[in-house]
DNA sequence: CATGAACTCAAGCAGCTGCTTGAGTTCATT
DNA sequence: AATGAACTCAAGCAGCTGCTTGAGTTCATG
């Protein structure tokens, strides 16, 4: 039974064909979004058959709900990462650098890491049913960049800092769909940091009117 | 001939398919994208028969190009006519306003106004084919932004100031498509301006990092 | 009243959609 | 060698897609 495990072929090339069912589901939903993701180009895509997918996933809907869950672990833990070892002595600019390093980091990677944030990205906009439980997983990520923004800014509202945090995320959303984030893709990633940090300290800071 | 202009009920009726068509198709835009857009819904909704499509517009997809085009051009107008007043002694407070307050309007409004930016917004991510002509347009309504801009930053790089032009563009775009910007449709546009000019502001004045 | 342009409509077309089916193959186990 | 689980495959289904067609209605014009 240990041994079977081994070298259960079938077992291996089934496993095989899941994968590839994900990623090729993955990158059509990054490149298209979910209206625009189609049975037949996943299954040509993966080299598999349509049946495929009702065998292994149940429907072409749990095949991208699949995916799209991996996207988001896969996400979520490069940003828990990043935002964990900071303190509350962190400035803002060391918040918005690591907040924002898993999409420069893919955006410079492209490939998959790209695919995923597009896919995350995608999902802040046009959730798939049922999906409204994930806010809460996202605003927990995000705890993190609270503590950090509270401690530097002590003047300011905690619903505006919310308000703030919840801007620089979709800000980098923006970059992982829109145009300028492909021109940015060109680009190593100690440059898009260079170029993108201050833009999100700024936004984290916030910038109020002082006379007038 | 004067006279037949002013009582061709034919034309009248013709003229209504139209709009009617044009509205539906624009709102269904806004909420899911060229790519679930579907003939039926579009005359379902605009109490049209399929037919009247090809007639009117020749196909769906010139259908859909047309009602983007349409929202493209009232969002532009509306945004120059923000920012042409702008000289080079504004804030960046004004200037952070005056980019704001078409989204913040139309958030405010919701109904059309909403659905035209969203359709913009959602055009920024997913350009239908050939129409790439159209960055040049949101360029040049962005020109203004950034003599602004160079007045109030003038130590910071052209290329910088254009970049942080297009994140807060970008950010607007987000707030229109994400579940964040239908929160704050609930408040009023003055609220919503309170909030969101010092995020906008402070992304354009950016925050580099002076110690450390 | 006759004409013809402007417009609407139900029906139907080929092509694509997601999904199922039943027959097949492969391969560890006995 | 026999068994049976794991997996793949071509074919086909109903339903939807965009679009066309030809017959119809409405109405300003002569």
């Amino acid at each position: 039974m240990i041994q079977a495990k081994k070298t259960d072929l079938r077992r291996e090339a089934g496993q095989r064909t899941r994968d590839g069912l994900q990623t090729a589901a993955l990158e059509l939903l990054a490149q298209r979004g979910q209206e625009g993701v189609t049975l037949r180009e996943i299954t040509d895509r993966a080299g598999a058959n349509v049946a495929a997918v009702s065998y292994h996933f149940g429907s072409l809907k749990a095949l991208c709900d699949s995916a799209i869950e991996h996207a988001l672990e896969r996400y979520l833990d490069a940003q828990i990462q990043e935002l964990d070892p900071l303190g509350s002595t962190s400035t803002l600019q060391e918040l918005a650098a690591a907040f924002a390093r898993p999409m420069v980091r893919a955006l410079a990677a492209g490939g998959q890491d790209l695919a995923v944030m597009r896919t995350v990205a995608r999902v802040g906009i046009d959730p798939p049913e049922g999906w409204e439980r994930l806010n809460g997983k996202f605003d927990q990520s995000r705890r993190e960049a609270l503590r950090v923004l509270t401690a530097n800014l002590p003047g300011v509202d905690e619903q505006e800092l919310i308000f703030r945090t919840r801007c620089a995320a979709g800000l980098l959303n923006w970059l992982a769909l829109a145009p300028i984030g492909t021109e940015l893709a060109a680009m190593s990633a100690e440059q898009i940091e260079r170029q993108l940090v201050p833009v999100v300290a700024g936004a984290f800071r916030g910038d109020t009117a002082v006379g007038c």
